[in-house]
DNA sequence: AAATTCCACAACCGCCCCAAA
DNA sequence: ATTTGGGGCGGTTGTGGAATT
């Protein structure tokens, strides 16, 4: 019952590809276009399971691909995208003529999200870290404790307790000067370099937001990212093409939505989502949903 | 000059949804 | 109705070259 499979997976030739086996796949997929890949390891005469080929084509031999480096316009896009519909390559790679969501995921990953968080902006977010910190004591997942009718995670116990924020981790944490490091929120608990730590003010609640980002992206003419109310983001074209031409300022440390104090943690989350769609429903009526 | 570390990216892994058998 | 694989996708890893010590 079922189909049969493609190919003796513990058989296939795996790894690095050979100039000869690319030059066998351009010639099968000129001959005979772009069909069904299980059949093309057998009639082109390789010795690869047909997903390998097929991402071989899609992501490195593809005729239309660009094989320089991304332009600013392009992390300018990238960016303000990402901050839109987060780590959905495929949707953002589509905006970008010649670019596979392997680039870009690869690009995001290497260089934009270091940059961001270099300048203290938490990737994920597009906000400061500062403010994401703050958000954590806000929102109403972490536990009360009914009789003092205080959040224990929001203040550490000790005074010798300090705070800061794993900016690879994207998790707060307190360090105790005894106990080593402690953590709190979602996630998996685990201890840290100093250079991946960023300090942040002991209470979340006495954070500044004078957060001071300079210049945000300056070679990509990023204006300054200053913590303000309203992100303003215009798109002037998305061309039938799919062509998408991004203008105006990044203001990444920005963000017109707020975790209300009493909120739970899931309406945050949808109230924050439908707000978005708001913004770029073009973009969000692609084929992607909920 | 050699050893080590860092970086970029190609390739793979694993999951999901859907269609084929 | 059930099983299985194809295709799509995001996350992770392996590796070669560059940069640094």
């Amino acid at each position: 019952m079922g189909r049969p499979p493609c190919c003796d997976k513990s058989n296939v030739k795996r790894g690095p590809w050979t100039p000869e086996e690319d030059a066998k796949i351009l010639a099968y997929v000129a001959s005979h276009g772009i069909g069904n890949w299980t059949l093309v390891p057998q009639k082109a005469g390789l010795n690869r399971c047909g997903k390998s080929c097929r991402l071989r084509w899609t992501n490195y031999l593809r005729p239309d691909l660009k094989h320089d480096n991304f332009t600013p316009e392009e992390e300018e896009c990238i960016l303000e995208l990402h901050k839109t519909v987060g780590s959905r390559w495929s949707l953002i790679a589509k905006r970008l003529p010649g670019r596979t969501d392997n680039d870009v995921k690869n690009y995001w990953n290497t260089k934009l999200k270091k940059k961001l968080a270099k300048m203290g902006i938490d990737p994920v977010t597009h906000k400061p870290f500062s403010q994401v910190f703050s958000e954590y004591g806000k929102i109403s997942c972490f536990p009360i404790n009914t009789n003092t009718n205080k959040n224990p995670f929001l203040k550490p116990e000790s005074n010798n307790t300090s705070m800061g924020y794993d900016i690879m981790q994207r998790q707060p944490y307190f360090s105790s000067s005894s106990n080593g490091v402690m953590r709190f929120g979602l996630g998996q608990s685990h201890t840290c370099g100093p250079s991946q730590v960023q300090s942040v003010p002991a209470s979340p609640f006495e954070l500044s937001n004078e957060c001071v980002l300079g210049d945000y992206l300056s070679s990509s003419n990023y204006e300054a990212a200053q913590v303000q109310e309203e992100g303003h983001i215009r798109k002037t074209s998305v061309e039938n093409s799919g062509n998408y031409s991004c203008h105006g300022n990044y203001s990444g440390a920005s963000s017109s939505s707020s975790f209300a104090a009493d909120s739970s943690f899931v309406e945050a989350i949808l109230a924050h989502d439908s707000e978005m769609r708001l913004q770029f429903l073009d973009i969000l009526d692609d084929d992607y949903g909920y």
